[in-house]
DNA sequence: TCCACATTGCAACGATTGTTTTACGAACTA
DNA sequence: TAGTTCGTAAAACAATCGTTGCAATGTGGA
């Protein structure tokens, strides 16, 4: 189960040389390792046959200031066990890792998990409703607005179906006003959800339109006016959200509707091409400048 | 993760019926099922940022005797969990992937990528740059335009030093105008790169500002330009590049930045905070239209 | 045999837990 | 507008927690 961890080695290199009763006790930890965390350490030491100030000796013995150390260990575990695969990744650097490393490491997983079957089923059914609709809507705001922007951009280079409503100056509904109920919204909201987002969804929703939305949890707001509904982590260590993730499913939803034809997403993003090299947009040096 | 989950399904059914507090509590266990079990009810509540007996409350509001059942029950998935070796297994057999997992598996291992060492001392250094710097002026067209917009977001919230090249109407470069030695340029540029962005580049370099680069190859032009460049992972199995990566090092980068002085980021957010939360930004659920 | 010492069980300690009570304030109703 | 209900925050509560001191027990060396 565990290879790699410091306090197992620990408890086995020192067992012989602890005293019946430590042993007893750290038998029971080694064979329960889960129980630890899970339950008080007065039941733990009731199920191993022991007395309770057994459990505190038994950390002291190990070198920890107290037996709260002990269980802090085996609930970290559970933790990190949690992100299962994580002993697939690397091994060399899991004890002491900068805030970047986190980092990176989390969005990692978090966006590996977007591939598990529920949600891809999910991502799947929302591109099916985006396929159909006449008119995608695309709504964001704030820490979201990148998400929005993202997908009418790409889609903007696949063809003209989608509008992205952000409009400056409080105009930002204004774009919903020939919307109806072939259209579908594509809203995307996260914790703390913008109240402007869930008003225009609420509004979208009356008018009969279809709403597919892109937010972080199975309580958000969103999940009551929306058809399809993509979950998406936005957990971060440091003090923001992350929203690379989100990301990832705006992307991959752009990759299901260009996949659903592949000859016309071609031929527009040829064209496409064709336009932006006649205006001269892209370069691949540094221009000289005049 | 967890579908056939009774109390999950009641906390979710519930949800809408629940007061503001109770749905605060109840969102913080749905997505940290595991801390409710590894941690005091005293602690969760703190972590969830409700009051200690609002999770008793909520016990009771779905039925329960008090808050151990509920402890109990998230204890219960953990044990049960550690058999659950199956889906792991039956997971890595499938070879025959949808696009969307191609995608999201491909994305995870990129970002995944940008935690080696040598790209982890790139971030770092980066970073190093940006913080010495008077203001940071951000530049990001076309694709990268959500990359540039997130970095800035992030930081506006976290004080004043960012400004964002991104006018309208042929005036992007407008910003550079009052910027000097003293100032960072972040460049973000990938294949095809934009000219624009290009001739700014090496207008800020000609002006004796930094230049720090997030892009996508050793032979990027940024290259030439920048004191500092980040390379990120633009593939994608579908007809365009994938931007989530640089948002990931972007997310990095403000992490960084933030974590340099953590308590006056602390409380710049918190002023935010409350000025969002003054002007009526936020709301938790769909609002009653009039 | 006796002593020194390690190990153990037990009881009590303060700290912290989960819960209940209380009082205040906002929101709704008539 | 006054009255009422509802939701929340704070304090008080008993219970349980992890820990510690001490006496009882067992063990090995002189």
């Amino acid at each position: 189960m565990s290879q790699g961890d410091a306090l197992r080695d620990r408890i086995i290199g020192t067992f012989e040389s602890m005293p019946p009763q430590l042993q007893q006790a750290a038998r029971h930890i080694l064979e329960h390792p889960d129980e630890v965390a899970l339950v008080s350490m007065r039941e733990l030491a009731r199920n191993a046959g022991v007395q309770p100030s057994t459990m505190t000796r038994l950390a002291k013995f190990l070198g920890f200031a107290g037996y709260e150390d002990i269980r802090a260990h085996h609930a970290q575990a559970i933790r990190l066990r949690v992100d299962g695969f994580a002993a697939q990744q690397e091994r060399a650097s899991t004890s002491d890792e900068g805030l970047a490393q986190q980092m990176l490491h989390s969005l990692s997983l978090q966006i590996a998990r977007l591939g598990e079957p529920a949600s891809i089923a999910r991502l799947e059914a929302a591109a099916e409703r985006l396929a159909r609709a006449r008119r995608i809507y695309v709504l964001g705001l704030r820490s979201c607005h990148l998400v929005a922007w993202h997908f009418h951009y790409v889609m903007t280079l696949l063809g003209e179906r989608t509008e992205h409503l952000d409009g400056p100056a409080g105009t930002v509904g204004d774009g919903l006003m020939r919307a109806g109920a072939k259209d579908v919204l594509l809203a995307i909201s996260i914790n703390p959800y913008a109240r402007h987002s869930l008003e225009l969804a609420q509004l979208a929703r009356e008018k009969g339109m279809g709403v597919v939305a892109i937010t972080d949890s199975e309580v958000s707001p969103l999940n009551g006016v929306a058809d399809e509904v993509i979950l998406c982590a936005t957990e971060s260590p440091t003090f923001f959200h992350t929203l690379a993730p989100a990301l990832a499913v705006s992307e991959v939803l752009c990759g299901l509707l260009a996949n659903r034809d592949r000859a016309a997403a071609l031929e527009a993003l040829q064209k496409a091409d064709r336009h932006l090299l006649a205006l001269n947009t892209y370069s691949s040096a540094i221009p000289r400048r005049q």
